[in-house]
RNA sequence: GGGCACUUAGCUCAGUUGGUUAGAGCGUUGCGCUCACAUCGCAGAGGUCAGAGGUUCAAGUCCUCUAGUGCCCACCA
């Protein structure tokens, strides 16, 4: 006979056991014409994170739809991989060369590049390795980056393909700019903060003042960035502004820099912000440009790439951008065109990466055209084609989707895919090239070759100055074709056939606009059809203060520290239980031992199970045992207990309801299996039905746990008896327990939960009355007919639960001195000679009388309304009406036992 | 400025179309190492479901408002 150690160890088997499944190749899937696919694609992780609690909820949730749809027979995809992260590699691996003091530029961007797919290659895939820890069953063999051969192919197609439709273009324009990274970012890397700033208020002097008009001598304009008034060509009011009617035609003086500037009338500047002037510097700030391009201003850009003064800043050259504030107010204090400053909150976005100030800057850079793109997103969604949990993100995505704007795709950086443009720079100079030229598998265009790969010489002058663009592209212009990528597009590989679209991606909310919708909208367009058709948005981990976990705030609580205290099924099962749908988690490092104890319990009950086990006795079908054997009250319970909780875990894992599948399933195998039916079963354990449903029960439960608690389930399932030709398999190829409808019985679970009360209210006045627990009492209850047959059947149950030497049923008596129990319509009596307390016990019935009173004034009132009983639907009224009678009953049985006691 | 979520036991949170007595884990009180499990068992205490109004025969659940908390989005310089 198998055994299992007294203690569960999961250190020592989850290696083991994870090993075997890779060894068995149970985690490759490959399209099968037998089953039907069921794929996820992981959120890629990016190659410089380390594995957080976020990670661990995602995957977990993965794992367990994963291993449920496995189980339940479909073909099973999960293919993981990690994306580039442009910037934050090259930020961390540029830091690791400071060390030894060297600079990217030092190297070049070749032998820079080669020390990044260094870096890569040693730490790119350890937070992906460390999913193994997680236990999840990712099919490793597809493993993905998004800087490979297939995947950047892809991005390459993608950009062309765009190119040509008109959907890519390069232009002008002011752009999210981080003066740390030196790069452009698009508007969602951009994260808006609110920042205690200042508004400063300054005068502009009027060239020509109107003599007839003394009072107006100047214009004060109010900025939150003076520096920026290096650039400045204009000064803005509303038309509609009275104050301002008198400037019409005329020009102001830039302080400091003594340039002309020009008065412009627009709509945009608001009457009551500041002085309702506004100073205009198009190189700087969005409205800014707006009103540059609509009133045909010059953009005069004062900025270097990180953020210092320009030559055109005069004497402030070189001064970073703050240094330049400070010193320009100061000069304009001194030559008094500074009036006043206030305190002013307002929101400034950050670079996502490195959380440096984003500086608006004019700067050539590469777009998408996404209003287009975006039209079938907005479809296929609004159409329920796509579907998200919970639905409320719907809105969110929709709402972004409509006022969608360009994407920013290139990034002056040297790790990514280089953007595939080239200049033949005889061309763009003499200008020759006006119209489009397409020549094979390219574009050409004012000088531009958009190609995949370099061409030797211009098609057009033959020149060969050919130079391809520096910058590289976006992650997330990569990461959107992820679904469809990592099958082999745009190679009709069998796979993408087979497995797109995906079925439910699992991911936070923070990469909605980042990475869900744009998949969305590049799956419409290179693939025609949707990526995947459930989105299921899990809330973020916080700690327990509610603060994100993040490694800055050292608040972190790691998920292998985790695995390693209490073991990878603990962590999982806590995480999940503890996750209700989309809600945020708080986490404390307490909460793990919640699935530790639960681990433990299924490992002890097992191991009891086991070491009573006859295996000839259970080899057999429950469904004709159950047929052909005539099964106690508890048995039919417990058959019960368990299908309906297979009912319930099989509809809320389909709904991504993961919590209350968990839930449910804890609170069967604890507190119905092992605190009742093993414990009943004790008595009649080397009976048949006793053995085989133990067998059947635990067997079926371990199927049931199995995607939640994939170690502990396996290794106590191994050593299960099966028949011949299962041994060897393993539960996580098993299929999912079949529901056995006519097993589940309402009437068992009630008579059931009858019994349970009797047992529990003897418990309790022996509780009350202190009686010694070993000590063994008699016990009276009173019964009518109904319930007599059950108390009578049960006896056996009641006396040993209970600890009862000698019970009499019947229309019985009170015995004298005995402490009272109402349950239902039974009376419950336990002889105390000598040691009740008449007044204690009259109190605790009068306490417990008073509580049905009141409950009974609710039902009286309600069942005289006759709109309840006209509109109240049968089964509502007539359950009232049963829960009232109870009451009564009870109630009267209390009063004559008052009575009792008081004589 | 716009949007979303949250407020239920001492703490952390569940509560699916409104319908019997509002649940769990932790903590707490009393008793118990009964040969699966002290990472345990048994019994208990503890809640005017944030506040106010409304719809309904019936509201923790639906609607409106108020207060507090958190998050996301946003070109008032």
């Amino acid at each position: 006979m198998n055994e299992l150690p007294k203690a569960y160890s999961p250190h020592e088997v989850e290696d083991r056991i994870y090993k075997s499944w890779e060894e068995k190749g149970y985690f490759h899937a490959s399209p099968n014409p037998d089953k039907k696919p069921y794929s996820i694609v992981i959120p890629p992780p990016n190659i410089t994170g380390i594995l957080h609690m976020g990670h661990a909820l995602n995957n977990t949730i993965q794992d367990i739809l994963i291993r449920f749809k496995r189980m339940q027979g479909f073909e099973t995809e999960w293919m993981p991989g990690t994306d580039h992260a442009g910037i934050a590699t090259q930020n961390v691996v540029e830091r690791s060369l400071a060390k030894e003091g060297i600079k990217r530029q030092d190297l070049g961007r070749e032998k820079f590049i080669e020390e990044v797919w260094k870096w890569k290659e040693q730490y790119g895939s350890t937070i992906i390795k460390q999913l193994k820890k997680l236990g999840c069953s990712c099919d490793w063999e597809r493993t993905r980056f998004t800087m490979d051969e297939g995947l950047s192919e892809a991005v390459l197609e993608v950009f062309i393909r765009l190119y040509e439709k008109g959907l890519i273009y390069k232009g002008n324009y002011i752009i999210n700019w981080c003066p740390r990274c030196q790069t452009a970012l698009s508007d969602e890397e951009s994260q808006h903060k609110d920042v205690e700033g200042m508004l400063y208020y300054i005068k502009y002097q009027i060239k020509t003042p109107d003599k007839r008009l003394k009072t107006i001598e100047h214009v004060v304009v109010a900025t939150t960035r003076p520096e920026t008034m290096l650039g400045d060509v204009a000064v803005a009011v509303n038309p509609k502004d009275k104050r301002y009617k008198n400037l019409k035609d005329k020009t102001l003086i830039l302080p400091l820099l003594n340039r002309e500037l020009k008065v412009i009338f627009d709509p945009i500047v608001d009457l009551k912000f500041g002085t309702g002037a506004l100073k205009v510097t198009p190189a700087h700030d969005p409205v800014d440009f707006e009103l540059g391009s609509r009133h045909d201003l010059e953009k005069i850009n004062v900025m270097n790439p990180d953020a210092t003064i320009n030559s055109i800043g005069g004497e402030y050259e070189g001064m970073d951008r703050f240094e330049a504030r400070e010193a320009i107010l100061e000069d304009l204090k001194e030559r008094g065109l500074f009036i006043k400053s206030e305190p002013h909150r307002h929101a400034v976005g950050h670079c996502y990466r490195c959380h440096t100030m984003i500086e608006p800057r004019l700067s050539p850079q590469w777009f998408v055209k996404m209003k287009p793109l975006a039209k079938p997103a907005i479809e296929v969604v609004k159409k329920g084609k796509i579907k998200f949990y919970p639905v409320r993100w719907t809105k969110v995505y929709l709402d972004w989707m409509n006022s969608i704007r360009d994407w920013c795709i290139s990034r002056q950086i040297w790790w990514g895919h280089r953007i595939p443009v080239y200049y033949c720079k005889n061309c763009s100079e003499t200008g020759i090239l006006k119209s489009k030229v397409r020549i094979q598998n390219s574009k050409f265009e004012k000088g531009i070759i958009v190609s995949k790969i370099k061409p030797e010489k211009c098609p057009i002058c033959g020149s060969t100055e050919i130079e391809q663009d520096p910058d590289v592209l976006d992650t997330w212009f990569s990461s959107w074709l992820w679904p469809f990528s990592t099958f082999g597009w745009p190679k009709s590989e069998p796979e993408l056939k087979y497995f797109y679209p995906t079925d439910s991606l699992v991911t936070a909310q923070e990469i909605i606009f980042f990475w869900v919708a744009r998949m969305v909208m590049a799956g419409m367009e290179f693939m025609g059809d949707i990526p995947f058709k459930n989105v299921y948005i899990h809330g973020t981990v916080r700690d327990i203060a509610g603060t994100k976990m993040s490694k800055s705030l050292g608040n972190i609580i790691d998920p292998l520290d985790m695995v390693e205290k209490y073991g990878t099924d603990a962590l999982r099962f806590s995480i999940i239980s503890i996750t209700a749908q989309g809600q945020d988690v708080f986490l404390a490092e307490g909460k793990f031992e919640l699935g530790r104890n639960f681990a433990n319990k299924i490992w002890n009950a097992s191991r009891f199970i086991l070491m009573n086990l006859k295996p000839d006795e259970v080899d057999v079908s429950l469904c004709t045992f159950f047929k052909a054997m005539k099964l106690s009250l508890s048995e039919k319970w417990i058959l019960s207990r368990f299908y309906s909780t297979l009912k319930i875990v099989t509809t809320c894992l389909g709904e991504y309801r993961f919590n209350e599948a968990a839930n449910s399933i804890y609170e069967f195998f604890w507190h119905e299996f092992c605190d009742w039916y093993i414990e009943i079963a004790k008595s009649t354990i080397n009976e048949k039905t006793s053995q085989v449903i133990l067998y059947k029960i635990l067997e079926k439960s371990l199927r049931m746990l199995h995607p939640f608690m994939p170690f502990v389930t396996e290794e106590i399932w191994q050593k299960l008896p099966h028949e011949k030709d299962h041994v060897g398999d393993s539960i996580m190829v098993q299929p999912w327990p079949h529901l056995q409808k006519e097993m589940i019985s309402s009437h068992a679970e009630s008579e059931m939960g009858k019994l349970i009360e009797i047992i529990i209210s003897i418990r309790n006045m022996r509780s009350v009355w202190n009686v010694e627990p070993i000590l063994e009492i008699n016990a009276v209850i009173k019964s009518h007919k109904k319930d007599k047959k059950l108390i009578f059947d049960n006896a056996d149950i009641i006396k040993r639960l209970a600890k009862i030497s000698d019970l009499s049923i019947g229309m019985l008596a009170k015995p004298k001195n005995a402490a009272v129990s109402i349950v239902g319509a039974v009376e419950v009596y336990v002889p105390l000679e000598g040691v009740i307390d008449i007044e204690k016990e009259r109190t605790r019935l009068e306490k417990e009388a008073a509580g049905f009173e009141n409950e009974i004034k609710r039902f009286r009132k309600r069942l005289k309304d006759k709109n309840f009983t006209s509109k109240a639907p049968k089964g509502v009224v007539e359950k009232q009406k049963e829960r009232k009678a109870e009451l009564q009953l009870r109630i009267k049985k209390l009063k004559a036992n008052l009575k009792d006691i008081w004589a």
